[in-house]
This record gives structure tokens, sequence and C-alpha cells, in this order.
DNA sequence: TTAGGGTTAG
């Protein structure tokens, strides 16, 4: 009988005979080969396999049987490709493989997931006909399915004459393992049925995931109660059992039977401490998923394990405690797991988060592994502080380190570019995910709607959004959004009645894109509709989100009473931001009265951030109280809370030129300075008067008109007209709210310049053109 | 059996 031939290294001994196993009388050499393998066996059994592989080169002429143990023996521990060059020696001598033998030569190809040798393998079993038997199909199942072929692996299983449950378990490992749920659940129901076997432990444990996965809490349900049938909590893998069990209704996020599954656990694993710690991390429960974590850590550091520390450190993060993830740092060097990839990472993503950029960068350089994961980390870490320029400098590393980006990355670099507002930054991004293959993922979508959004360009967005495979929740609210900053109050109420149309149901955030929508665009009536019908018809609880974009919504569009009757109305206790969204309003509309009330609110319940200590210092100067406003201001710095200077830039051919007020750091300065106080004498011929309300300091008038003059928008906007030619349009970024005189500066600009130009602020977009704004002056 | 970086609003 002659192998077929293979096309690896393997071809070379394509020529190897089978033989019969020798037969005849016990000589003196059978008897010493038996010696041998007892020999050898002794020292494969105490694991010693460089004395086994000794003592197996000494054998005159090894058998089946020696191949076989150290065959079996090195495909259970790496180096796993001394298996597969043990089985080409074989082939080599010319010791027929048997039965015994390509289980465990496929596992080792398995397990390097080396599919073309698997597949020579598997021609030689066919070639001896043994490729039908139940262990030997078994191990070709498992390698196909680890490669992902699942047509072999089907067809191996088909061929079988007979099936065990290990086989039933190994096909279904590889559909849970890829996801395929219902395949999955078609498999068990066979398996059953036909199969007239009864589901063990592995199954068990190898379906639970992917319920998990799915949430199907039903499901999940009813197999841990088939569990307590068929007693499978009770027998040696009832930790294997119980986790996955106690998993599962983490992942369905319902925490309340995971903890009973738990309490109830005789004996619990790290897995088991770590799985019900990352649950609670999973439903936000961050105190108690902390506790359960020294509660852990008080039962032994046997427990400990970078998983349990992966979410102890997101815990860290996720409260800004830098302490505890600093401590929790301390511990990971003591028990020697900091070396540890996803520990790494973790930390890695805790001081990032926590904006600790030389710690996170020291780390990052200490490491000696890092992955895409750690990339990633550095980089979402540098755009959640708002250093967008910085995690374009770590994308670029990361190319030049040949580590590929992922979607994950993308969709952190992206939104780098909306918070420059650089489009060409962006546009640069949108072709790196097509050339990746990775513009089709919603995630990617998503983040380009949005980044289009803000940087002025709805109209990408919407071209994005048309063109997608697939739309999530997160699609549709990002366009709303983008509608509405861009005061397209109609468009966004018009995409929100085409989501219900298309089946979506709108969800907690979608009535906050929609409000504030309404509101940027003065749509009062229709906000308030819309916020009503989130309780009636969809049953949304309002948060306190919904409550502050009402207030805004009202006090905006001028009904500063109403919006003031309203915060008395609401069932939960007015929060900071509530009276802030109010407080904003009355400077808008100069409500010096109503003003003084709800700041007196605020100093009551301590302000937060620090927007309203400037709102409120804003409409004491507004007011003419300029010590009162200084006092503010004083009180402001005592409690250690800092005022982001106000910023403006620009964006001329993909360089980015930022301007703070007053600036003269600029190389143009003076050029930008005189064409500045040039606008000045032709906007003031038009009409113009410097509305000195919103100059904070006590200044003469005159000073007062220049300190105006120099806010960092106009800076960006006369650089602006410097640059770039007659026929572009001005487009300006701001990092805090345009202020007001600047805002009716512009309008004149429009004008004596003939520009079109934007302001993207902290708030919205206005498109200043032929002297008005689209933002209806709701701004 | 667990797990590290990610998109919307405020």
């Amino acid at each position: 009988m002659r192998l077929p031939r293979v096309h690896l290294r393997l071809a070379s001994t394509a020529a190897v005979r089978l033989h019969p196993p020798p037969s005849g009388a016990i000589s003196h050499e059978v008897r010493d080969k038996k010696e041998w393998q007892l020999e050898l066996e002794q020292h494969i059994a105490r694991g010693q396999l460089a004395i086994a592989r000794q003592v197996f080169d000494r054998i005159p002429s090894p058998d089946a049987r020696a191949y076989n143990a150290l065959i079996r023996a090195y495909s259970w521990r790496a180096p796993f490709h001394a298996a597969i060059d043990l089985y080409r020696s074989m082939l080599h001598s010319r010791v027929p493989p048997n039965k015994y033998t390509f289980p465990f030569v496929l596992k080792a190809c398995s397990t390097l997931a080396d599919l073309r040798c698997g597949r020579a393998v598997h021609g030689h079993a066919a070639a001896a006909g043994l490729h039908t038997d139940m262990f030997v199909s078994t191990a070709l199942i498992d390698l196909y399915i680890r490669c992902a072929r699942f047509g072999p692996a089907a067809n191996v299983f088909a061929q079988m004459p007979m099936r065990d449950v290990v086989a039933w378990n190994a096909m279904l490992a590889g559909y849970a393992q890829h996801g395929m749920y219902q395949h999955a659940i078609a498999h068990l129901l066979d398996m059953q049925g036909h199969g007239c076997l009864r589901p063990n432990a592995s199954t068990i444990v190898s379906l639970l995931p992917l319920l998990a996965q799915h949430e199907a809490l039903s499901q999940g349900t009813s197999i841990h109660a088939y569990c307590l049938r068929a007693c499978l909590d009770q027998k040696e893998e009832q930790v294997l059992v119980g986790t996955a069990l106690l998993d599962m209704y983490a992942k369905c996020k319902h925490l309340v039977y995971a903890c009973r599954v738990f309490y109830a656990m005789p004996v619990r694993n790290e897995v088991t401490w770590s799985a019900l710690i990352g649950g609670f991390v999973l439903c936000d429960k961050m105190v108690q998923a902390f506790s359960l974590f020294k509660d852990m850590l008080a039962q032994g550091l046997c427990f400990l394990s970078p998983t349990s520390v992966a979410s102890a450190l997101r815990v860290c993060a996720s409260l800004s405690d830098v302490r505890m993830g600093t401590q929790l740092h301390a511990l990971l060097a003591k028990s020697g797991i900091h070396t540890d990839l996803t520990a790494g990472n973790s930390l890695l993503s805790m001081y990032a988060k926590a904006g600790l950029i030389n710690e996170t960068m020291a780390l990052f350089d200490e490491m000696a592994v890092k992955d895409t994961v750690s990339y990633g980390a550095l980089l979402s870490g540098y755009v959640q502080n708002g250093k967008a320029e910085e995690a374009f400098l770590v994308f670029k590393k990361m190319q030049a380190c040949n580590v590929e980006p992922d979607v994950a990355t993308m969709v952190s670099l992206i939104p780098a570019c909306s918070h420059l507002a650089a489009l060409q930054h962006g546009r640069c991004s949108h072709g790196s995910v097509i050339i990746r293959g990775l513009a089709i993922e919603t995630s990617i979508c998503n983040a380009l709607i949005d980044m289009y959004a803000k940087c002025g360009r709805i109209d990408l967005s919407r071209q994005v959004f048309d063109k997608m495979a697939a739309r999530d929740i997160v699609s549709w609210n990002t366009m709303i959004a983008g509608y509405g900053i861009h005061g397209l109050g109609k468009e966004a109420t018009t995409l929100f009645l085409g989501m219900k149309n298309q089946g979506f149901a709108p969800d907690d955030v979608t009535f906050i894109c929609l409000i504030s929508a309404c509101s940027h665009s003065g749509l009062v009536t229709e906000g308030k509709h819309w916020f009503n019908m989130m309780t009636q018809k969809h049953g949304i609880p309002p948060r306190m989100e919904h409550y502050i974009c009402m207030v805004d919504l009202l006090a905006r569009g001028g009904f500063l009473d109403e919006a003031y009757q309203f915060i008395q109305s609401m069932p939960l206790k007015a929060d900071v931001r509530v009276w802030g969204a109010l407080l904003g309003a009355c400077r808008i509309h100069k409500n010096i009265d109503l003003g003084k009330q709800v700041s007196r609110m605020i100093q009551k319940l301590g302000p937060e951030g620090t927007g309203n200590f400037v709102l409120l210092s804003n409409i004491f100067s507004a007011a003419g109280r300029f010590n009162e406003a200084a006092e503010v201001r004083v009180i402001q710095k005592v409690k250690g809370f800092k005022k982001s200077p106000g910023c403006s830039w620009i964006e001329i051919n993909g360089s980015l030129h930022a301007f703070v007020g007053g600036d003269q750091s600029h190389p143009r300065s003076p050029d930008i300075y005189q064409e500045l106080d040039n606008i000045l004498i032709d906007i003031k011929k038009l009409g113009y008067q410097a509305d000195t309300s919103f100059v904070l300091q006590d200044l003469e008038e005159e000073e007062k008109e220049k300190a105006l003059l120099y806010h960092s928008e106009k800076l960006a906007i006369a650089f602006g007209i410097l640059s770039l030619g007659e026929d572009k349009t001005i487009f300006v970024t701001k990092n805090l709210r345009v202020c007001g005189d600047c805002h009716t500066a512009i309008k004149y600009m429009t004008l004596v310049r003939k520009r079109a130009i934007i302001v993207r602020d902290a708030n919205r977009f206005h498109h200043f053109k032929n002297g008005k704004c689209s933002c209806g002056d709701f701004w």
C-alpha cells in the first residue's frame, strides 16, 4: 500500500510502506524491546522527556509502541513540533503509524494550527483505513475546527460509523468557539435526539460561553436546570460547570443569580472569582466589584490572576482612583505577574485614563512585549485626555514598529480627528480604514459619522450613514446628534421618524440627541413634545441628562421662567448641571435677577467643574459688579478648580494653528493684528458696536474693545483670511463656547471680507454667511 | 470556565 503524495516537508517520505506488525516466537531481541519500553514509559510518567528521548535514541530499532509513547508525551506539552518531527522520522524509518499514533500527532498539529501538516496526516490515516476510527476522527475534527474549517470537520463527523460524547462535543466546541449560535443549538438537539446521548460537563462548559455571548438568559437557565437534574454540580467538574454558569448569568447582567451560584459553590478557583468580579464591572457596579476583589485577596493571594487584576484596574480607572491603581501596580510587582501582557495593558489603560502621561510612557517603555492592545490603550488614553496630537504620534510609532492597527485602534483614533476638527487627518484615517478593509465595521462607520459631523461636513456624515451595511442604535444616535450640532433640528426629527419606521427602538441617548437638536434649532414646542413622548409612548424614564436638555431647550429659547418652574417640578433633585443650563441662558438673555437667584442655588450645591464659576463671574461682570466677579474667581482658585483657557484653532493645508486670547506667539502675529485692526474700522462703519459686557476685567471702554478684538476665535479667523483664498470657507474650532461679542463681530466680518465662516464651539456649529448665523442667534 | 485598548448624549 502506497501513501498518497503530500505537499509539505513530509513529501520526502512519501514512499513509506505500511507493514503488518512482526509476528513469531518471542526472541531475546523482543524481550529487550520490552525492557526499553518500560524504561521509556517510566521516564515519560515522571515528566523527564529529555531523558526519555535519550532512552528512545538508544533503542536499536524502535517499534510503533515506542514512537507512540514519545509522540503522545510530546503532544501534551511544548515544543509540540517535536511530536511532528518524531512522526516524520517514524515514517522515514518505515515504521507504520497505527490508530494510537494518529490522534496524538493530530493533536500536535491542532495545537500549532498547522493545517497543511494535519491534512497530510489525514491522508496517511485514510490510506491506512483508520480515518473513521473514533479517536482519529475526533482528533481530525479538533484540528479542522481549530483552523476554522467547518466543512472538512463536518465531513469527518458525518463519516464516523460510531460517535461518542467526545466526538459530539468536539463539533459543538467548534461551533461555540466561532460564535455559531444556531449551529450549536441544532447540534445539541441532534446529539440528544439522533445521537441518543446526554450532554456531559464538557458539553455544558462549551455551550455556556456562547449563550453568555448572546445574552440568552432563558436558554442558560434551562441548562442550569439540566445541570442540577444531571447532578453535574456535584462531580469533580463542579468548579468548571459552576464557573461557566456564573459567568453566563453575569454576562446576561443577572448578578443576583450569578452571586447565588457563586455562594453555592463548595470549591472556587481564580477563574470563579474573576468571572464574578468581571460581572460587577460589566454592570457598572464598581464599588461592589472592588469590594469583592478585596474579599478575594483576603482569602489568599492564590486566587490573584491577571484577569481579576484587570477588572480591579478598570474600577480604579472608572472611579479615577489613581492611588488605588498604584497600590495594585505594587501588588502585581510583588506577586510577579506584572510581566503578564493582560496585566500590563490594564495598568497602561489605568494610568492613561488618569492622564498620568509620564507614568504611562514609563510603563509602556518597560514592557518587554507589547501588542496592538498596548498601543491601543496608550492611544485611547491620549484621546480621552484631549491630547489628540499625541494620539497621532502613538499611531505613527505603532506603524513604525509594524504593529497592525485593528478595529478598536481605529475607533479610538478617529475621534482624535474630531477633537482637532482636522478634516484632512479625518480623511486620511477614513482612507486608512478602507485600505485595511475595516470600513465595513459598524463601529468604525459610527466613529466616521461623528468625525465628519464635528469637522463640519454633515454631508459626508450622511454619505457614510447611507452606505452602511448594518446600523446599530449608536449609528442613528450619532447621525441625529450630528444634525443637532449643525442646528438642523428638522433633519434630526425626520431621521428620528425614519429610524422608528425601520423598526429601531430609540433608547435614552436617542432622546438626549433629539431634544438637544431641537434646542440648538430653537424648536421649543417640538422638543417638549418629544420629551413627553419619551415617557408616555416609549416608556423611557427621564434621567438627569434629559432634564438638563429640557432646561437648556426652554431657557435658551427665552422661556426662562418656564425653565425655572420646570426645575421646581422635577421629581429628581436638580443637580449643578441643571442649574448651570439655566444660568447659561440667564447670561445669554441678560436676566440678572434670575441669574443671581440661580447662582445662589449653585453656591448652595457647590459648583462642580469650572463652567459655573465662569458663568457666575461673567454674570456679575455683565452687571458691572466687578468686585463680586473677582470674588467668584478667587473662590474658584482657592477651591482648586482650573479654568481651561479659551483656545481656537484652524487647519491650513493639514497643519493646525492654535491661538489663545491676546496671543502673539504666532510667526504672523503682526499681520494678524493689523488685519484685525483694519477689520474693526470696516465693521464699525456698518454699525458694529463692541458689547463690552463680555469683558470680565474692570477696564476703560477702549481697553475693553481691544480685549474683545483679540479674542482667540477672532485671531484664528484673521489668520484664516490672510492664509486662504477668497473662495475658501474659513473653519475655526474653539474649545469653549463662542463669546457673544465675537458672534456679532463675525457676522459683520462675513460682509466686509465677503467670506463664509464656520465656527465650531464647545456646543454646536455656527455657519456665518452674508451677515447672518445659521444658529439664528440661539447660541 | 474568566480577561486587556473602542463609537453616540450629558
